[in-house]
DNA sequence: ATCCTCCCCTAC
DNA sequence: TAAGGTAGGGGAGGAT
């Protein structure tokens, strides 16, 4: 797939468009057709209806004046449907229903009728949207009547939404483009260690293959009829009937060689696509399809290869070395098309093959063979092949390259080779110079990569971001802290160095070209390199959030942000300077492989339920009360002194703590614990919960604020003393301030502490104080090779 | 010299 | 409406 922003640049001529008049006649005479209906108006142009239960009028009218006025009937509650029309909607339907659902009375269609135009619907709605805690609240049937302006009438999640960061990656093609990519990695990792091999042969010829159009390929296989028209793959469509969106800023992720034809290009908007192509054709996302096939294609090249390097979802390199008896071109093409072949039987897609000595020269073939072809550049041709090759084709030749180029009026590779190696690396830097020195002669020394081990891990979000507060920004923050930590629990890793990246609206910046884009911005990065491995949400989120108030950015001004890890370490081997040990003997929580919506429908089920096993060596009472281990420990530890027990345990940080009820119930099961999927989802961290009896601490940076909740705690508990998990809750948030160099309010929370316990004179609460204070003093004898002055 | 931080660039 | 992600390579320039 071609992410062509390139193609954007280029001037192309605008074909004239058919006026509204024109598509209106048009439309009439279609719909006429399909619904046997007059077209009277088209006051409902763009909106679809589904009839709910009984109405009155019935179902059938409705449908007939919905058609004869522009709009759309759908038979089931699918994903265009934007209006549900209904006098009555039981509760259990009303949750299926998606945030932007507008849930009308019948009412509503006949005085737009008679009104001839859109009415404001707010007084026929009958269940009105609540989207802070998406539950709708029935309209009460004395509902006023006051009149609406009509942008107002949508009220949309926003980014702090918790619900924000699984809706907009579940309909992200680029995040779904490098999930799989990564996946695929892993699965070609797999085969290849699998397999007991004679990768060597006396000739080398390396393929390309790439399966032509991905996306629109897969939505054409089961719409044939649409094999030899303008085809597109984006957002923003009505199941490819009416893709008439003339003011779209929607991309469209994939096109066919016929729209092609026309200058349309992959990603570009449908606004333009439709300008060069008024009978474009654009059909909806098929995620779980292109997953499905893109297996397939795989299975297929692992049947020839010895050796694969993973490119994409569509897109792979293959060494075929055991399958020559000579590199000629009868003996090359032969395996391609058996290779095509199979991809057809079995994707029923199509593909093209690139065949060259060198991955280089594979690549560029590819595109001589597209669409649906194949082509073999031999060693003897790569001169001749090479020398018009325009510049801009190569690798690593993208936008800014390409223009620099461009301004060096610099096209084929032939003109390219006019420069010297000292010249190109004067202007593109030590490596890309050399890189480009030998692209343009077709010299290529890169080796298939085929090992597959990460060296980072993060989450960016640039779209959508409109926060006009504070504290909406951090919740936003927080949303995308515990996106990261479960994708680095969901890999099994942990990671040292995390980097900030904020996109920050430029000053005259004017409004984006694309719909809740980021426009034109300001990049910012910043890292922090913590003293131990990280995966925790809360921990990732305080770092995060110190470092973005370090920036002093409006929060208006926020248009996307990415939290990244680097210096990556398995989960269980976190092992920090403080030798503090994180025993997660934990079965591997995959979420990769689970979409949003099915973790979604679990919660709501609430009965699949995930099962983490705590280690049960995690010692659970501090190494003075445990003489034994005490000496094990001392055997084990380089300067003879016992490491601290482990802070941090997966019982802990996922115990479902919702109600005060849950934490009795759950601190008797300390090894065993149900991860109930919940704890996993958006609503297990709202801050606003404040019928919470624990000290949730992290995240909060008021003194007062955390005194309060102390105090809180304190206070409920003050007869039965601590709980266990809190306590470790409390020694965590102890050690990532002093982790932090925080010693200050080390000291003054722990005197407060002490002040609080003092106060209520338990029995219980002593003891912890002093387990306490051991923990820290041990901490910074480690740290600082003395005592800390904890009492003033 | 070599490392680190903050960028930018590229690919799909 | 719309969903502009993400991992990795690399460079400039300052710190060590």
């Amino acid at each position: 797939m071609n992410q062509s922003s390139k193609s954007d640049k280029r001037k192309e001529k605008e074909p004239a468009y058919e006026s509204y008049d024109q598509y209106f006649q048009e439309k009439k005479r279609k719909l006429e057709q399909q619904n046997s209906c007059t077209l009277k108006s088209n006051i409902f142009y763009g909106l679809v209806f589904h009839v709910n239960g009984y109405t009155n009028p019935p179902l059938t009218t409705i449908r007939d004046l919905v058609c004869e006025h522009g709009g759309r009937y759908a038979q089931y509650l699918s994903r265009e449907v934007t209006h549900i029309v209904c006098t009555n909607l039981p509760m259990a339907k009303l949750k299926l229903l998606k945030q932007s659902d507008v849930i009308i009375k019948p009412e509503w269609i006949l005085d737009c009728i008679k009104k001839g135009g859109l009415v404001d619907e707010k007084p026929y709605r009958v269940y009105e949207h609540n989207s802070l805690n998406n539950q709708k609240t029935l309209v009460l049937p004395t509902a006023s009547r006051t009149p609406v302006a009509h942008a107002e009438r949508e009220s949309r999640i926003d980014a702090s939404d918790p619900n924000f960061v699984a809706q907009f990656y579940q309909n992200s093609r680029l995040h779904f483009l490098s999930l799989w990519k990564n996946e695929l990695k892993e699965f070609t990792a797999e085969f290849l260690k699998n397999k007991k091999d004679n990768i060597h042969g006396a000739y080398k010829v390396i393929l390309h293959v790439d399966m032509d159009s991905f996306f629109v390929s897969v939505a054409l296989k089961d719409r044939q009829n649409l094999i030899d028209k303008p085809v597109a793959v984006g957002h923003s469509t009505r199941d490819g009937k009416e893709s008439n969106k003339l003011d779209s800023s929607s991309d469209l992720a994939s096109c066919n060689y016929v729209a092609r034809q026309f200058g349309v290009r992959n990603g570009m908007m449908l606004q333009k696509a439709l300008k060069l192509c008024p009978g474009l054709i654009v059909l909806p996302y098929e995620f779980e399809k292109y997953r499905e096939i893109s297996r397939k294609f795989y299975t297929v090249l692992f049947k020839y290869a010895d050796n694969i390097q993973a490119v994409s979802c569509d897109e792979a390199f293959l060494e075929i070395n055991s399958k020559l008896n000579d590199d000629s071109k009868e003996t090359v093409y032969d395996i391609c098309e058996n290779i095509r072949k199979d991809i057809r039987d079995i994707c029923e897609v199509n593909a093209s093959i690139g065949a060259g000595p060198n991955m280089l020269i594979a690549r560029l073939a590819t595109k001589k063979a597209k669409p649906n072809g194949q082509h073999y550049v031999t060693k003897e041709e790569i001169k001749d092949f090479i020398k018009d090759i325009n510049v801009k084709d190569l690798p690593s030749v993208g936008y800014a390259h390409g223009s620099q180029f461009e301004t060096m009026g610099i096209e084929t590779c032939s003109q390219l080779e006019q420069l010297t190696i000292s010249e190109l690396q004067k202007i593109f830097g030590i490596k890309q110079g050399e890189l480009f020195y030998n692209y343009c002669r077709g010299i290529d020394s890169r080796e298939l990569i085929n090992t597959h081990e990460r060296k980072s891990i993060g989450a960016e979000i640039n779209w959508g971001i409109r926060l006009n507060e504070k504290s909406k920004v951090e919740s936003f923050f927080r949303n995308l802290s515990k996106e990261v930590s479960e994708r680095l629990i969901s890999s099994s890793l942990s990671g040292k160095l995390l980097t900030l990246k904020v996109k920050c609206r430029k000053r005259d910046a004017e409004q984006p070209r694309k719909h809740m884009g980021h426009g034109w911005c300001d990049d910012i990065s910043k890292s922090h390199e913590f003293s131990r491995p990280v995966f925790e949400e809360n921990v990732i989120f305080t770092q995060v959030i110190k470092m973005y108030n370090g920036l002093h950015l409006a929060p208006e001004d926020l248009r996307g942000a990415g939290i990244h890890f680097q210096k990556l370490v398995d989960i269980k081997n976190a092992k920090g300077k403080n030798h503090m040990r994180f025993c997660l003997d934990q079965k591997k929580l995959d979420f990769s492989n689970m979409k949003k919506r099915e973790i979604n429908n679990i919660k709501k089920n609430n009965k699949n339920e995930v099962e983490i096993i705590s280690s049960s060596d995690i010692p659970k009472h501090s190494p003075e009360k445990n003489p034994s281990k005490q000496k094990a420990f001392q055997k084990l530890s380089p300067k003879g002194k016992p490491p601290f027990k482990p802070l941090i345990t997966l019982t802990q940080k996922f115990k479902p703590r919702k109600l005060f009820s849950d934490v009795i119930e759950l601190s008797d099961s300390d090894d065993t614990i149900n991860l109930n999927i919940d704890i996993l989802s958006s609503q297990s961290h709202t801050q606003t919960q404040n019928y919470l009896i624990y000290p949730d601490l992290d995240g909060f940076v008021d003194e007062s604020e955390i005194k309060s909740r102390l105090k809180q705690w304190v206070d409920y508990f003050k007869d039965e003393g601590p709980l266990d998990i809190d306590k470790r809750t409390i020694f965590t948030y102890f050690s990532e301030l002093f982790d932090s160099k925080n010693l200050d309010l080390v000291r003054k929370y722990f005197c407060y502490l002490k002040r609080l316990i003092n106060e209520i004179e338990s029995e219980k609460w002593p003891s912890f104080l002093t387990e306490l204070e051991n923990q820290l003093q041990l901490m910074s004898i480690n740290n600082y090779g003395s005592k800390l002055l904890l009492n003033p």
